[in-house]
DNA sequence: ACAAAATAGTACATAAATTAACTATTAATT
DNA sequence: AATTAATAGTTAATTTATGTACTATTTTGT
């Protein structure tokens, strides 16, 4: 059976028309324009996933992001770079998500002792509460969409992600 | 060799605070964390590559695909509710987009002969050229990342995206 | 034939993110 | 020691996108 038979009716308008444009522009590889699209796609499914969670507790993905990855040190300080490139946004977006999250009693930001250019985030109480309640639900809604793959075939996407990403990152 | 030691020295840090995470709540699946991060990196990666060199046109992704989706189709119109799913963008997002498009001279708007409430998009001759004169470009910048995979690893990640894009759009 | 439901597209208030510039501070260079 | 370069974080203007509600129109159901 055609492995391309499973995609969402909505994805095959997106690869008939890429097919169409590469007929017009041969040099062009459909299937690299075609991977572009998929990961935008799916992107946008995992993002909207995550923000129907979030939104009942008013927050989104990447306020979200932002408090997952200080969750992981509850003891250690993460300054606003360090959480910019955790979570993979600008520093003047975790500047805001930080605003808000701090107005929200879910962090904290406290001088560096050592370097004053510095700010030292912390998650608070609060923030932790949330996180250990959200990510359950999180597991059951979003990152369980990836147990429709195999282990072997969850490896295999892993591996090839990372080579794409270290292309592309650069 | 650990092809898992190929990725991006930034990713490096989303994934040893995922790991810590999931040892605080075991239950989650380290693995899908990291998926899901992977492809939320991948797509912003992209999207900059994309946005580097469509500044220099004042067009930005979201916009050349509008363009790239009527490119595929010369002869004929789309409607904004095709453009949107064509496109993954709502049809608010879409009605703003084709504003922008119609104001640059790009796209032209027309009223449809047999149902009132649609409206006809066609590209205008400054759109294909765009189109035309951007495509190399991009293939070059942003495309031919994916390059990195050999034939047989495009195929497989293709069908591994269009599996979990099955199951989590729906 | 008429009413109800659905679709199409837009408007607008609000939310989210980017970009460029800035000040303060530390690190590196001379 | 002094100067230059780099880093850290923020600000604010601008750009991009969303969500909801709306009117107009067509389709569907009775």
């Amino acid at each position: 059976m055609n492995q391309k038979d499973t995609i969402p009716a909505s994805f095959r308008a997106v690869e008939d028309k890429i097919n169409l444009v590469c007929r017009r522009i041969p040099e062009n590889s459909v299937q690299n324009v075609v991977l572009i699209h998929l990961v935008k796609h799916l992107q946008a499914a995992l993002h909207s996933r995550m923000s129907d969670v979030l939104r009942e507790h008013e927050l989104n993905p990447v306020s979200f992001t932002a408090l997952m990855m200080l969750f992981s040190k509850p003891n250690e300080a993460l300054n606003p770079s360090e959480l910019a490139e955790a979570s993979g946004e600008s520093r003047a977006n975790v500047t805001r998500i930080c605003d808000e999250l701090v107005a929200k009693g879910l962090l904290e930001r406290a001088p560096n002792p050592d370097d004053r250019r510095r700010v030292d985030l912390r998650l608070a109480a609060a923030g932790d509460d949330e996180v250990m309640k959200l990510l359950p639900v999180l597991r059951q809604r979003v990152h369980n969409v990836f147990n429709v793959l195999e282990q072997d075939e969850k490896d295999q996407l892993e591996r090839l992600l990372k080579r794409v990403l270290t292309e592309s990152a650069n």
